[in-house]
DNA sequence: ACCTGAACACCGTTCAAGT
DNA sequence: ACCTGAACACCGTTCAAGT
């Protein structure tokens, strides 16, 4: 790639996270590259669609949870490990709205830019449940998809303004759901006691 | 109103109806003008702004939650009360995808033409639950927004083609995670045992 | 090679002109 | 009173013309 084509692909990104940030996934392609100072052509031929532009966006922090799921699959119990990954999944979406219904339709989807990322992702995060299940600590009703729908579920919520400053509260309620009842002591633990939360 | 806008404005409602169904809240308006045989202006004179005619389309069903909510309180075990309605509200939205989203901002927005019927319907909602927490049946830690939250999260979820048919199944785990320990025993006749469900 | 912006087909919304 | 569709300002996406 020339120098010059290498530098605005560098810049459109930056751009774009910035302005996804602000304005969520389905931001003005027309304003991002206004504000990179480039014409639309430019943003078009570097990222032909605009799942291309998000996908660049979203990949890394993807590929960062799969490598963190399988640090915890080793380092940490099985109880804790799940509900430690599950907060930071949820987490993720923090700036970036609209990142967990492309996550939902890049699974679905086997044509996206996405897919390998997200179904590898999905596969070291359901190792953390089965992991689990296979002790116990988790309900045995709960499949792959099911931990994912969840997640994605809670990140919604984040998403809302209305709701963004209960969805950790609510997150916790979710685990406890999803523990088994002997192992619910830690999620106790780890919010401090049964905040009441009103 | 005069004969024929009458006729064209209930004509528009049908279509709007099904047109939603179809493709949810965000269908072309002119798209719903011309399968009615109107022009666009006869649709705007009639529903100002989209979340007129949405408006139009929801309000009936909320209301209908409300005064479902009211005899629950009175005809039902508290427990019971709150996750049947739970579930109620949760099923609305089968046809009529995006329904949850502008209820959420609805309630956000006073000046929405929605904003007194779904606070109404929180209110309604908010009573089964502070009435079961009165009993001790549910978590302590739970408010109405928080009811509201898990409602809308749940929804949300019906609306994604990919864990559609896991829906249920997770309205039944969150549910198991608002009510108390000791209460969940219907929960487990409702759903006829604990389901495997992989 | 790469960049640019006009052009195309859509959208929500408004409004002057008709009946 | 009510209806109509052109007009306006946006959008995503494409592509002929430039450097």
């Amino acid at each position: 790639m020339r120098a010059d084509a290498r530098k605005n692909r560098d810049h459109l990104l930056e751009v774009a996270r910035d302005v996804v940030n602000e304005q969520g996934a389905d931001a003005s392609l027309r304003d991002i590259a206004r504000r990179a100072g480039v014409g639309l052509g430019t943003l078009y031929r570097h990222f032909p669609r605009r799942e291309a532009l998000l996908e660049a966006l979203l990949r890394t922090r993807f590929d960062a949870l799969t490598t963190r799921a399988r640090e915890l699959e080793t380092s940490t119990s099985p109880d804790k490990a799940l509900i430690t990954w599950l907060h930071e999944i949820v987490a993720v979406t923090h700036n970036f709205r609209g990142a967990i219904a492309l996550m939902v339709a890049a699974i679905a989807e086997p044509d996206s830019a996405l897919h390998a990322s997200c179904v590898t992702m999905k596969a070291a995060g359901t190792q953390l449940l089965l992991r689990a299940q296979a002790e116990g600590l988790t309900r045995a009703d709960l499949n792959g998809t099911d931990l994912f729908a969840l997640i994605s579920a809670l990140a919604w919520l984040h998403d809302q303004p209305s709701f963004a400053t209960r969805a950790d509260h609510l997150t916790n309620v979710v685990a406890s759901a999803v523990l088994t009842r002997s192992t619910q002591d830690f999620l106790r633990e780890a919010s401090g006691g049964p905040a009441a939360g009103r």
